[in-house]
DNA sequence: GTAATTGCAAATACTTTGCCACGTA
DNA sequence: TACGTGGCAAAGTATTTGCAATTAC
């Protein structure tokens, strides 16, 4: 994706064009992984140009607009969970009420931790998979 | 799991048997689901029993040993990705330096995400996957 | 008896908000 | 001009740590 079509999609969006946007576009746009906010507002391009108030409160609206996604469990506290010796479990989370379910059917992910194990050279592999999603609650 | 196993995994690992540790460990079996840590504080068997301070070492000794595991992103912060129609990437995680890279191969979980969307009735359905280890300048 | 563990309280870290000035449309 | 946006600073929330007292082994 390009800046200007990534621009174009939050002008749709009906967000204005700002100094602040584009920067901040910009640096993810070539991070191509996950940032956190204190990564974007340190970083070369967004450092002199914004407060960190600004990146924060631009994130959250992109996010609103499903423009940029906020990953990991969405509430702002960590999850612990009971490590049981061969069981895996993945999640089904509501992004309206918090809700957290198990998925009842077997990880498709097997195969793909396999080959990554053997190609990547990392040890311990595991695996996190987790359905975002509104409950039918919710929606 | 039973509670006894568990206590047994524990001891295993050099953790002391205390009050604490055992109602932590049938807190988190009753629980089947991931808890944050005020959660586990809020508890029935908790509430009363001990501080959150302690809870949170437990926790943390456990993840140590393995014997827990925490969800999410290792990181206390949260990550920002920008959403690329069409585009969908899982990422490869260094829990011991937190380097985080995209796994360069086809995501094995749209049938699933498929099912799930037909039978759970959730809206506005994506996944999340990671892989976490140790990487090879870590090891 | 010794070292791990706990409770309480204080310190951090990251996030979130209020308010007024500013810039885009 | 009007309303979304930005900067600065303060408040909020969850995490993390210090230290003396306690407890398991």
């Amino acid at each position: 994706m390009t800046l200007g079509s990534a621009i174009d999609r939050c002008r749709a969006a009906g967000l204005r064009r700002t100094k602040a946007l584009e920067e901040l576009l910009a640096t993810l746009l070539d991070a191509a992984r996950p940032m956190t906010l204190a990564e974007l507002a340190a970083s070369p391009r967004l450092v002199t140009q914004c407060d960190k108030a600004t990146i924060y409160r631009l994130l959250h609206r992109l996010t609103d607009k499903g423009l940029v996604r906020r990953l990991g469990l969405h509430e702002r506290a960590a999850y612990f969970a009971l490590v049981v010796p061969g069981q895996h479990r993945d999640y089904l989370i509501c992004t309206e009420c918090g809700s957290i379910a198990p998925v009842d059917a077997p990880c498709p992910v097997h195969d793909l931790e396999d080959e990554i194990r053997a190609k990547s050279g990392f040890q311990n592999l595991y695996h996190e998979l987790e359905f975002f999603g509104t409950c039918p609650d919710c929606s």
